[in-house]
DNA sequence: CGGAATCCGGATGGATACTG
DNA sequence: CAGTATCCATCCGGATTCCG
């Protein structure tokens, strides 16, 4: 950002590229994107990032005007929202991710990038923003195959006003059970194979009562690059 | 690209990040969407990249598939070329421009990024690529206010079939004189503000043949953001 | 010219510990 | 929880050199 560090060209790309193409900043404006406001919040789906570059990465984008930083009503801490001027970036982010899905897919998938707690992470926030809670609890288990023991288990559990994401077993009964490679969970959810293809040929499998195996359809929404890319699955079918 | 240097997330943004988000890639990318395919085509848009790291980055880009590298037919150096899943990244780099043109005009053209070479050299490529060239030889001046001595004066030769860049004069008649402030050129080139707007004001000015004054509305072509971006002039009449 | 290799000081990133 | 402070490894920038 300073005349030393900046690329020095008025190209509309470099001056671009000085405040997004920074290590870890572009997954930090999509975690703003994706409606993240708090710190942990932010940390949560840039786990690898440390939280001292996380600080100093917020604290360029407010100098930037890309973020605003408020203290938080509730206390401590602080609120950081997307400006205008931010929230503008989304059509770049959303370029990057197109691109990814039509012609880096075998890298998306690579197992050193299957973070389970992020997609549950991911899953859950989905499910929250687009199809909203649900009256009654519903507990919901994922079983990861092809992941550490301690990480392969996952309960969310719908109550009214939220979802928890509980990584030991909460005590509810359960009212469905999802299972399936991680890989395969991650290739439904970002549309790379079609739900119903990966159940039918078991690459996921639903247990559970007719009803919820229904239901699970219409409040497993898939990310938001399954659908934003224009190409469809690779292997409809087969895999 | 590396396990421990990835991002490890399955995130379309973070894999695309990290081939796109590292330090002058854009702008090297940028450079080979432009038709560079040389090194030494490389270098002069991306001026103050080290040579060392120039290597580098088209090695990591041949890795990623972003880009090929061939033995040139015309004897010795190599000849860069983006593969189709390179050129599929020239939308990234669009609305990274066009994401500046509306939201960081004030930083596109602070002084220090205000670079006459480069100017120079996108103009004549925007002109040798958009309007062809003319049967005759005409020499166009350009005089740019506000740069050191040594770089202010440029001559444009359009010869039959290309057209050189001259820091020097070059001795032939001069056809055109163009002269204004640097930043009102690039303000110009970008779409800030209007030729006609410029040249009525006298930001910019034109000397030569009422001839000559008009065609160069005709040949001067602005930068792909003047026209990509879809906001108009921030004060089209009086700046 | 068209690069690649090396060296070195400074900037940047990562891991961890610490604090209010 | 929400960050700071600190230390060390890595990366970057610039210069120089070398080679074909």
């Amino acid at each position: 950002m300073t005349t030393s560090s900046g690329y020095g060209q008025y190209c509309p790309i470099a001056v671009t590229a000085e405040i997004v193409a920074e290590r870890w900043t572009p997954l930090v404006l999509r975690a703003l994107c994706m409606g993240a406001t708090r710190y942990s919040e932010i940390r949560e789906s840039v786990p690898r990032m440390s939280t001292a570059l996380l600080a100093r990465r917020l604290d360029e984008l407010e100098h930037a005007q890309i973020i605003t930083r408020e203290k938080a009503a509730s206390g401590h801490g602080h609120v950081y929202r997307l400006t205008p001027a931010g929230e503008a970036l989304f059509p770049v982010l959303e370029q990057m991710g197109v691109w990814a899905q039509q012609w880096l897919r075998h890298e998306i998938t690579r197992p050193e990038n299957l973070n389970p707690y992020l997609l549950m992470w991911e899953i859950r926030r989905h499910v929250r923003d687009s199809q909203g809670l649900q009256d009654d609890r519903k507990v919901v288990y994922f079983r990861l195959d092809g992941v550490t023991a301690s990480k392969r288990q996952y309960w969310l559990v719908f109550e009214s006003d939220d979802i928890d994401i509980c990584t030991r077993d909460p005590g509810f009964d359960v009212d469905l059970w999802v299972s399936g490679h991680i890989r395969h969970v991650v290739e439904v959810w970002l549309g790379h194979i079609g739900l119903e293809a990966a159940l039918e040929d078991g690459r996921l499998h639903l247990d559970g009562p007719t009803a919820e195996r229904r239901r699970f359809r219409d409040w497993f929404v898939l990310s938001h690059f399954a659908t934003a890319s224009g190409s469809a699955p690779e292997s409809p079918a087969s895999g």
